[in-house]
DNA sequence: GTGAAAGCGCTAACAC
DNA sequence: GTGTTAGCGCTTTCAC
């Protein structure tokens, strides 16, 4: 069982094998690949001479000529914030059941230099297609730089009719977490708003909305980034507001954040505050009190995407596909002290 | 600016930029790979045939003549894990720096056959190396399949001299965790072991060796998976038994469960029960109460990984480094309730 | 500096 | 079924 061919400690080719097995090297290539049928007695000699050599074949040989990579490219914003990481994930699962594998690159920011970095990345390497992140600005302007011949599928974000795309349905969801606060008895909501794909869309949009079916004023939305500390100073500044009783965060980590602020800062929650979250997040029916939330499916958005995709080598043509968060409702959330 | 070469939708070749710039097909090679000079006027036609023909050098047939992939393949259990998360981050943040991609392989479990497809998805694609994470036993089975031609670096896990590998020297901070508990009067301190690479190492050998050392029994350690949820079932359990007053659990998501089990079995932490974690997660600080835990740099683990790695495939020889983790103190460990 | 020639290790096309 | 002949699109000699 020797791992190499011959003296040198250069790696079996194809050629060791077919002289070993004593056949021709398209034979040995049919039974690699089983694209056609070999006689039961050679197909045997070839596999114990790919045995005995431990041959596998180079991967990059095999892409230059049978023009598929059996991998796909993964453009990505912070891969540590749960949503990204469970749509990885899903990405992941779904292609390894495919005997795909995925490349994954991550887009920094929305910065023109760190994009192009990125996608020369992902375009650098043997790919069959890409699929795209798109929560945030950065996925944006990294789709914006593919190629438009390459197979690309955008997951969630705003819908763009030229690719295929998955969507996340988080308008409606937004808007009746925000209704369900407002039936409670608030006067109206704050919004604790974490980068997107657009300004005004999804979660937020749904917020906006819900307040102006109401008939309430919109207060500004508060910004933040993805760092929970940071959303813990945020929940510390609206402690000091008692007109702010109703807080609907971007996510359920920020909210965890702005929950543990507003605690230091005095207020209790959800007597003082109510907050609610969105995603769904593993810990979010752990936490003190509980999370109100918004379940969001993210390995499905993933695995659905590697559908997409595939779907599209195979000839299809755009699809766009949608994804319906759901209400969880825990213990975060209850009326206002007094009416 | 077409994208294409002449009249057919096939991609531009080396060749067809070398027809446009009017110079041979090496010469194109070289303004690519800068690896000789080349005059400054014809520099510029071919940089000007590139540009307009929208060249793209194709990486199979590159990876095919060079022998460089410019890609290293990681192996890992589920990525939402927190430790595994911030670690691939780590991992992929170094590669990127240098121009490198990685690419993601999950493995399930131990079991023969999900070990033996992951290792043949990895090797089935043009890597320079393979950075596996060592874990869990789904680590140190795939590590074992690798071939021993192929540079390869562990990331913690149990010491292995054969290869280069980063090491967690998280016995330490599991004994001093478990002796500050003990110092703060605790009979005994309580382990929930999550799935790792040894039965007998890391963070539980620390736990075993605290108590060991201050001469006290070794209650028999509570396994659990990943999930929080199954923590949650574990703490409900603990909540019940009121010799329990101090528990020491294997990271912090499966600390934030069991603190919900307990609270849920009516018992108070700290006040009833003592319990810490390990790892510092992101939210570990945000809970209530916070969490004391022992940070892990699992980013850094990842970068210095992918460094190892680097030097490996630069000539250099196995190389073992190691991380300490630091203690973190904060609410969720005191004194027990009575001497 | 530059081009011609020769691979890299495989799969595809085409006879037989 | 199987071998022979051609590539795939680059990089790397090696003359000039």
């Amino acid at each position: 069982m020797t791992a190499t061919a011959g003296s040198d400690g250069r790696p079996a080719t194809i050629s060791d094998v077919a002289l070993l097995a004593g056949v021709s090297v398209p034979t040995v290539s049919r039974v690699l690949t089983g694209s056609a049928r070999v006689t039961p007695s050679k197909q045997d000699q070839v596999e114990r001479a790919i045995a005995q050599l431990g041959f596998r074949p180079n991967p990059a040989a095999r892409q230059l000529s049978s023009r598929e990579a059996g991998a796909i490219g993964v453009l990505t914003a912070d891969t540590s914030i749960h949503g990204y990481a469970e749509t990885i994930r899903g990405i992941e699962e779904e292609a390894r059941a495919n005997g795909t594998a995925i490349l994954i690159t991550v887009v920094e920011s929305a910065e023109e230099e760190r994009v192009e970095q990125a996608v020369e990345a992902v375009l650098s390497h043997p790919l069959d297609g890409v699929i795209a992140l798109k929560f945030d600005p950065a996925g944006v302007a990294a789709l914006r730089r593919l190629p438009r011949s390459l197979p690309v599928v955008a997951l969630a974000g705003a819908r763009d009719p030229s690719r295929s795309q998955v969507l996340l349905a988080e308008k409606e969801a937004g808007r009746a977490l925000t209704a369900m606060l407002l039936d409670l008895g608030h006067r109206t909501v704050h919004h604790v708003r974490i980068p997107s794909s657009s300004r005004n869309s999804g979660r937020a949009a749904g917020w906006r909305r819900a307040l102006q079916d109401a008939g309430r004023a919109v207060p500004p939305p508060l910004d933040t980034g993805w760092d929970p500390r940071d959303a813990v100073r945020l929940g510390r500044l609206m402690a000091l507001d008692d007109q702010v009783t109703a807080v609907f965060c971007g996510n359920d980590e920020i909210a965890m954040g702005v929950m543990r602020g507003l605690i230091d800062g005095g207020r209790g929650v959800p007597d003082d505050v109510s907050v609610v979250g969105f995603d769904d997040h593993p810990l979010a029916a752990l936490w003190t009190p509980a999370l109100t939330t918004a379940r969001q499916d993210f390995a499905a958005l993933g695995r659905l995407g590697v559908r997409l995709l595939r779907e599209q080598l195979a000839g299809g043509g755009r699809v766009c596909r949608s994804l319906e968060p759901s209400l969880v409702l825990r213990g975060s959330a209850s009326p206002p002290r007094s009416g």
